[in-house]
Order: C-alpha cells, then sequence, then structure tokens
RNA sequence: GGGCGAUUAGCUCAGUUGGUUCAGAGCACUUGGUUUACACCCAAGGGGUCAGGGGUUCGAAUCCCUUAUCGCCCA
C-alpha cells in the first residue's frame, strides 16, 4: 500500500462524512442502552457560521462522540431558532431592494416572503456544521417555527395565562425604533456615550423669575408634564406651588416637590417627561401628571413636536437646542457622558416608551429554578462553578418577561379581542375555541369567528426556545411520549454565558413547569472567541477569521484541535491561526506515525527484540494512566486538559518513545509480535483521539484492517480501564532520564548519534535492569557495565545517586568537570539544609501529615546519597 | 453606583482540601541536527519577586486585609 509523507484532509474529511451519513451513524431511536443527550443551542436562521459556533459545537461534537464510544445511545438534535427580530429585518431589507414596503403587507403575504427567505438562507448555517464534523442526529432537526413547534408555544401561552402567569400591562417599555418593536431588558445593551448636557430656562408663570433644568435630551420638553424640585432644597423655597412654562410650546406646567431628586446632579430642578423616562413615569404616577407621547413608533416627533413634527429625535435635539438657544432660553452646554441602552439586535438608542404589552411574571416559576442551581442539593451543576454567582443574581431580582413582541415573524399571540375595552379578550389555542370562549365570557351566543380579532403582536423568540429541550421531543404537546420519556433530561447543555439569562435559566424555568425536571444534568459555558488583542469578535469589527476558510486551511481537524487547546471552561478564547497550524500538525504527526507503520515489512520469523518487548509494556501502562487522567478532565469538563493529555500521550509517549524504541533497524524487517502490538496500540491510541479529530482517526482506522460498517471507529468501543503497572513507569522514567543525559553529552561533546559509545554506571540506586536494552538502544551504546569504581577518562553525569560514565578518546577538561559537580554538590547540599531544618523543627514534625514527613525524610535521603557520589567524583578527579 | 471574577514564563493558560507530582504545560525563543515516518520533524537549553504591600502559619501562588490594573453582569 502505498502512501503519501503529506495527508489530504479534504478528500478524507468529506469521504468519511460521506461514509458516516450513509450508514446512519448519527441518527438515534430509543432503545435499552443509557441514553447520552444533548439539545444544539439553536443558531439564528439568519446565522452563518462563526467562531463561537465552531467552537460550542466542536465541545458538543467531542462529547457527544464520547459517549458514543463509551456505548451509550448518542443523541444530538440539532435545530435553528426564527430569530424574530434579526430575520424580519432581513425580510424587510430584501423586500425594500425589490421595492416593496412592509406596510402594503397583508400579514400573510410578510410571512410567505419571511418563509421564502427562511428555506433559502435558512439551513446554511447547520450545512457548515457538517463541515466541521458535527456528528448530529440530522433527520431530528427542528426549527423554532415549525408546526408543532409553533403548537407547543401556543399551549404552554395559554397554559400560563389559564394559571395567571401572563397579563397584559401599560408599561413603560424598551423600544426599539428601528425594528418597530419593544424589547426585553435582557436585549438592551447599557452602553457610556458622550452626550451633552443641555443647561434650559423656564419662565416661572406669573413673574419674571426663570428656573434653570439640566436635561441630556431637550427635544423631549415638549412631552414635559411637570418641574420636579427637592422640597429639602433651600434654594428653590421661593418656587413652591408656582407654575412654569415650557419654551417653545409654552405650555403651563406644575412645580413639583419630591425627595428623588438629587440635590447634586445638574441644577436640582428635573422637568419631569412621564412618557418617556423610567423614573419621570414613577414620578408622573405619585403625583398624577399628565402623560404626553410626543414620539411616533420610529421616534421622529409627532403633532406634540408641532414645527419639529416628522423629524428623527436625535435632528429634533440638534434643531431644538438651536432654537432654544436662538431665543434665549439656553444657558449653557456641557459634554457629559451618560449610559444609553442600545438594542442588542439593531443597535439603536432604545427609547423607553409606555405601552400594552403582554407580561410573564417570573418571581414564582423562578423558584424551583435557583433551588435547581443553587440549592443543598443542586441537581444542575454550572462548569464553570463561577457563574453560579451570576445566575443567583438574576435569578433573585428576577423581574416579569415582557413577552410580546411588535413583529410579524413569531409565533401570534393568541389573544382575541372581542371588544374596544382593555380587558376585552379570550385567550384560546385556536380562533373557534376562542369564540367559544368569548361566548361564554361575553354572554352574547351570536358571536362569531369574524368578530374577534387576533393580537397582531408575535412572541418573543425566547419564548419558543425556553420549550427547547422538551419541544424537539413533542414533550409539551404529547408529554407522555415514548422520545420525551426516554431523551429527558438531556445530559449536557454547551453554550455560551452571554445566554445564560435569556435562554439557559428560562430553559430550568419551563422544565420544572411543565416536566417538573431539570432540562439537562450540566451546563458547561465556554468563554468568548476574542482575538488577539482581546476584542470580541465581531462582524461588526472584521476581526472574526472565515470559518470555512480555516478548514479548508487547517482542517476540520486541525481546526477542532486548535479551538480546544487553549479553551478552559468559561474563559474566553484568544484565538490565534497559529493554533489551528498546530492541530493541523498534530494530524500531520498521527498521519507520518502509522504512515512509518505502514512501512514496515512485517517478518514472522525473527524473534521479538527484549527492548520492543518492555517498551509495549510500559505503553500499555502508561495508557491507561493517562485513560484515567482523560476520564478526570472529562469528568470535570476540562476538554482542553483532556486533550492535552491525550496530545503527550500520542505526540511524546507513542510517537516520541515508543515508536522510536520498536523502530527496527534500517532496511529490517519488524517482528510480528511487536508489529500487530504496536497497530493495537495505535487504535487504541485511535480511539482517545477521534472525539477531537474525528475525520483523520476514521481514516487510519479503516486502514489498519477491512471494516465492515459495523466495525467504523465512530462506533467502536472506548478502551477499557485495566490494572496499571505503575512500577513499569517509574523505571521508565529514570531511564528516559539516563537516555536524556546521553543525549546532553553527544551534543556537549559533538558526538554523532550513529558512533557507537561505551558506557559505564555505578548503580548506587540499585535501579533494575529493566530498560537496560531500551537505553543502548535509544542512547546507541555498545553495553552498559556496572562498575563499582569511577571510570578514568570518561564524562560524566548523574541521575539521582547514580553516577554515569562515557568514556571519551582524548583530553578531558578535568577542571571544568571539578567546577560543574561542585556546582551541583553546594545546590544539593543548600537543598539537603532547607530539608533538614524543617524535619528539625518540632512544630512541623508536630504539625505536618505523616506523608509529608516521610516524604521530606525520602528527600533527606536522597540528597545525602548525592552528595556522597558528587564527594566521591570530585576526589576521583583531584 | 451595586455585585462577581481575574492578575503565575515573551504568549495562552494549569496549579484540587495550604505540605516532593510546587513553581508547571503548550506555543514562541536560543543552540545543534537531513543516514532510514514526519523540517507540519528530532534533540538539548534559557526564561517567572506567582500584580504591589501587609498579615495568619512550622510552612502561602494557594487563606485574610489592602492598593493597583483589567474583565463581566446589573442599575
Amino acid at each position: 500500500m502505498s502512501v503519501t509523507s503529506k495527508y489530504d484532509a479534504r478528500a478524507v474529511e468529506s469521504k468519511w462524512y460521506d461514509y458516516w451519513m450513509k450508514n446512519n451513524y448519527f441518527h438515534s431511536t430509543p432503545d435499552e442502552r443509557e441514553p447520552y443527550t444533548i439539545v444544539i443551542p439553536p443558531p439564528n436562521v439568519t446565522g452563518v457560521l462563526h467562531m463561537g459556533h465552531m467552537l460550542n459545537n466542536t465541545i458538543q461534537d467531542v462529547l457527544i462522540r464520547r459517549a458514543r464510544l463509551q456505548g451509550k445511545n448518542a443523541c444530538w438534535v440539532p435545530g435553528t431558532d426564527h430569530a424574530s427580530i434579526a430575520t424580519e429585518a432581513k425580510v424587510v431589507a430584501k423586500l425594500k431592494a425589490q421595492g416593496i414596503d412592509k406596510n402594503d403587507l397583508t400579514r400573510d403575504e410578510f410571512l410567505a416572503h419571511a418563509w421564502e427567505w427562511t428555506e433559502e438562507y435558512g439551513g446554511v448555517i447547520l450545512e457548515q456544521l457538517k463541515k466541521l464534523g458535527c456528528s448530529c442526529d440530522w433527520d431530528r432537526t427542528k426549527f423554532t417555527m415549525d408546526d408543532d413547534m409553533s403548537e407547543a408555544v401556543i399551549k404552554v401561552f395559554v397554559d400560563l395565562h389559564n394559571k395567571g402567569l401572563i397579563y397584559r400591562g401599560y408599561r413603560m417599555v424598551n423600544w426599539d425604533p428601528e425594528a418597530k418593536t419593544t424589547l426585553s431588558d435582557e436585549e438592551v445593551i447599557h452602553e457610556e456615550r458622550q452626550g451633552n448636557l443641555y443647561y434650559i430656562n423656564y419662565k416661572i408663570e406669573g413673574s419674571d423669575d426663570v428656573l434653570t433644568i439640566a436635561t441630556t435630551r431637550p427635544e423631549t420638553i415638549f412631552g414635559d408634564t411637570a418641574i420636579c424640585i427637592n422640597p429639602n432644597d433651600a434654594r428653590f423655597k421661593h418656587l413652591k406651588g408656582k407654575k412654569a412654562i415650557v419654551p417653545i410650546c409654552n405650555r403651563v406646567i406644575p412645580i413639583i416637590e419630591d425627595e428623588y431628586v438629587d440635590l447634586e446632579f445638574g441644577t436640582g430642578c428635573l422637568k419631569v417627561t412621564p412618557a418617556h423616562d423610567e423614573n419621570d413615569k414613577n414620578l408622573g404616577d405619585k403625583h398624577q401628571l399628565e402623560v404626553i407621547d410626543i414620539f411616533n413608533d420610529d421616534a421622529t416627533l409627532n403633532s406634540f413636536g408641532l414645527q419639529f413634527e416628522g423629524q428623527d429625535r436625535f435632528d429634533a435635539r440638534k434643531a431644538v437646542t438651536k432654537e432654544l438657544d436662538a431665543t434665549g432660553v439656553l444657558v449653557k452646554t456641557e459634554t457629559h457622558i451618560n449610559k444609553v441602552g442600545t438594542s442588542e439586535r439593531t443597535k439603536a438608542v432604545i427609547e423607553p416608551r409606555l405601552s400594552d404589552q403582554w407580561f410573564l411574571k417570573m418571581k414564582e416559576l423562578a423558584k424551583p429554578a435557583i433551588e435547581a442551581v443553587l440549592g443543598d442539593d443542586a441537581e444542575i451543576k454550572l462548569f464553570p462553578k463561577k457563574f453560579e454567582n451570576t445566575y443567583r443574581h438574576w435569578m433573585e431580582n428576577i423581574r416579569d418577561w415582557n413577552i410580546s413582541r411588535q413583529l410579524l415573524w413569531g409565533q401570534q399571540i393568541p389573544a382575541y379581542f372581542y371588544g374596544d375595552g382593555k380587558e376585552d379578550f379570550v385567550v384560546a389555542e385556536t380562533i373557534e375555541k376562542a369564540v367559544e370562549l368569548a361566548k361564554e365570557k361575553t354572554g352574547k351566543s351570536e358571536l362569531k369567528a369574524e368578530d374577534l380579532k387576533q393580537d397582531t403582536d408575535a412572541l418573543d423568540t425566547w419564548f419558543s426556545s425556553w420549550l427547547w429541550p422538551m419541544s424537539v421531543f413533542d414533550g409539551i404537546r404529547n408529554p407522555e411520549n415514548e422520545e420525551i420519556k426516554y431523551y429527558y433530561p438531556t445530559n449536557d447543555l454547551v453554550t455560551g454565558p452571554d445566554i445564560l439569562f435569556f435562554w439557559v435559566a428560562r430553559m430550568i424555568i419551563a422544565g420544572y413547569e411543565y416536566k417538573d425536571q431539570k432540562p439537562f444534568n450540566n451546563v458547561y459555558l465556554t468563554g468568548l472567541v476574542r482575538d488577539k488583542q482581546r476584542r470580541k469578535m465581531s462582524k461588526s469589527l472584521g476581526n472574526s477569521p472565515d470559518a470555512l476558510k480555516l478548514i479548508d486551511d487547517y482542517s476540520a481537524d486541525g481546526v477542532r484541535v486548535g479551538l480546544l487547546l487553549s479553551s478552559a471552561a468559561g474563559n474566553d478564547l484568544m484565538f490565534d491561526e497559529s493554533l489551528c497550524q498546530q492541530g493541523k500538525g498534530f494530524g500531520n504527526k498521527i498521519w507520518n506515525a502509522y504512515n512509518l507503520t505502514n512501512l514496515w515489512e512485517v517478518s514472522d520469523t525473527i524473534g521479538q527484540p527484549n527492548s520492543s518487548k518492555i517498551a509495549l509494556e510500559w505503553y500499555r501502562a502508561k495508557f491507561q494512566t493517562v485513560l484515567l487522567e482523560i476520564e478526570d478532565h472529562f469528568s470535570k469538563y476540562r476538554l482542553s486538559d483532556a486533550l492535552m493529555s491525550t496530545y503527550k500521550l500520542v505526540y511524546d509517549d507513542f510517537c516520541g518513545w515508543l515508536l522510536e524504541i520498536v523502530k527496527p533497524a534500517y532496511q529490517q524487517p519488524i517482528d510480528a509480535a511487536t508489529y500487530n502490538e504496536v497497530i493495537a496500540i495505535f487504535e487504541d491510541n485511535l480511539k482517545v483521539l477521534h472525539p477531537f479529530m474525528p475525520f483523520l482517526t476514521e481514516d487510519i482506522w479503516q486502514k489498519t484492517a477491512q471494516r465492515t460498517p459495523e466495525e467504523a471507529l465512530i462506533v467502536a468501543k472506548w478502551p477499557e480501564a485495566k490494572p496499571i503497572n505503575t512500577t513499569l513507569i517509574s523505571q521508565f522514567e529514570f531511564a528516559s532520564e539516563v537516555i536524556s543525559g546521553i543525549r546532553t553529552v553527544r551534543k556537549d561533546k559533538n558526538i554523532a548519534f550513529k558512533d557507537t559509545i561505551g558506557f559505564s554506571v555505578i548503580n548506587n540506586e540499585k535501579v533494575a535492569t529493566t530498560f537496560d536494552d531500551v537505553i543502548i538502544k535509544l542512547g546507541n551504546l555498545d553495553s552498559i557495565n556496572y562498575v563499582s569504581e569511577a571510570v578514568e577518562g570518561a564524562l560524566t553525569y548523574r541521575v539521582k545517586s547514580n553516577e554515569y560514565f562515557i568514556p571519551m578518546e582524548g583530553a578531558i577538561d578535568v577542571d571544568a568537570e571539578i567546577i560543574k559537580l561542585t556546582e551541583e554538590l553546594s545546590y544539593t547540599q543548600g537543598f539537603l539544609k532547607s530539608v533538614q531544618k524543617k524535619l528539625s523543627n518540632e512544630r512541623f514534625v508536630a504539625g505536618a501529615p505523616e506523608q509529608v514527613i516521610v516524604n521530606e525524610g525520602k528527600k533527606e535521603a536522597d540528597a545525602l546519597a548525592k552528595i556522597e557520589t558528587l564527594k566521591t567524583s570530585i576526589n576521583n578527579l583531584q
């Protein structure tokens, strides 16, 4: 079989993905095995693969592939969410480009366009995940707007409403004037912006006096319905009970008193605009002020803005300021930094606005979800644990969830109005049921479907996704179906900390409300992917590498390894392409290890060298040790550590040591026993590597033997844990130090490796001869002579108290040797002194645990022995 | 403004209940090496006052206090 030394990832990766798909390995159906389930955090249907997805889904694939190898019934459910705002924005933009105005379309027409868009672009990201190697059960692919998924959402809405948990409220909400919809508090990002503080004079009614207010938003003066002063403010006693006149519109408004006003900030006089500020709204309610809304839904001024009607709020701000200045009431302008809320999706500055919205009461619902994560016997674990604090803080201060959005793309709220009154509605899953309910409620038996008008709002997308772990298994509509009973609760959830509240917390809440059970056992929160300058990777910054190009350049296996190498759970990942290069290099290394074994000619007639036999035994022990390490790392979700352990095992122990030891001499065949064992070991390596590097490992696996589909690596059996021969491991470790010493001497003295050298040892440590043949081979020694006296005319080095001699032709620099030895001696003496100091300290001996004292004693003995060796050596040289 | 977390080698990070696996890993760097899997390689090596200061302890990267810097969440 001819094998090239370069590995062609592109061809190999598509070949094996097709093979896996063809043989249906990703598909899961309930059976008698233990289930292992992950539901994907559904990416936006508008999304394209970015680094965050790559990291997140690589982790999920590692977990799911490992579970599959462990014999569990692994089920990874993929899908997308309908991303109300983002998708609607894309569709609106597309229509606009075609000269179509959304407002000219009926709801159904618009939705038809949206579906068309979704069908065209919606699957892109899932196809990209395949390139990454994700072994999702594609037959189960779900979309949050699928009919059955929507039905579940509506059912839950009706249920929560009937339980009295969903209510309609007239409240200050976060209005996104660009998307023309409200946002939940969680969708608003507060950022600091440089703005101005404008000082404006208001006349006092019936006098020539003025008062000065300071505001960041002069355009809102048209909505002013009071001036507020602090009753304790001595400066403004004369204003009590008076009225002020709003500039430009000359409206007369009362001057009220409230301790809410900060004496320090601005001028101490506050203009109150209840329609456009949450705090002002509270003041307004308290003092029964009029509410004047001055904005249209796109944040242009309405008729209350007088001559500024139709201007955008920011243009109006400038125009109003200019007018105020012109009329002499603008006293001064100062620069001022304030926090403004912006839309997570459209980046538009949020306008606080009063309107009727649907809310979900959260306080009671949250209780079991708090207990589940933070209670004494918490059944959901967050990794890393530090997020529990964040979770606690949010959950304990949870606010009602605004679940309505003024959008078309999403599940329409199933509330049907039969009259103009605010409470003239019924909530039902279908129009037919709504008619029945409306008849009951109103007593009007003649009511028909046409008399009812459904609320035009749609539900927040998260109101779909919070049901995801249940609804993908049809657990809402059919709570007793076999699949939900088998797969739920799911095992692990892998997502970013940025949606801990949006999604994770709400899923937990929904899980307890509808299944009375947690939705998952563990939540693995990944870090954000940042660039080398620590900036978040984002489309707008353009600092995110093209995910598919990365795969092209470094192979999917390489990118997966690169991403995982430095991604401790919850820590941000400073992404650097060189990590992918390292991943690719690792793949190349493994490939060439296979290439080597493949080049060997195998002989049945030659015996197995002792060095090979013992090295193979050692590697088996080493493998078992690392296997335990890997298990331990996985159990703590330390995937990068698990990968690093595997990396070192394969790179250093397997390629670096084992293959070098068993490698036959040039053009010599290898004995069959060694060869077979090396292949068996290689196959075990492939199994532990497979979750990280699925393609390369499957490819080699299929080359080391003829395999039926049932024997594919993807469904192979994870190596079994066996007892570990630890003696062998520590003996090897000693031997490797001896070999390292030989290499150092060769390097220092420029002795070429091909030159065989003599070698003697004073075996003070009484080290077993187990690995002597290995040392001879890797050191290229003629033999190892055990001696009791120092060898003359030789270079020396020490491992512990053993002394090794390499005879040298020509002069040995005795002085240099003495200096080297003296340095070693004084270091060891210093070390001994510190150990002895400890041991002679009564309080140490009394206070330290047994094992520590034993260890210190051993250190002392080792140091004493080494000092003895060094002294003897120095004496011999002098 | 309130809360949480971080600061360890040039870079990215481990370091579990204070104690021989405690000052580590990978990459990068330096030096040397093409005879036979891989230069996407091999070998050897340098490199840290564990952010600063104080304390507790026989013993501190680890616990406490404090200062500084950074990050995240919330208002």
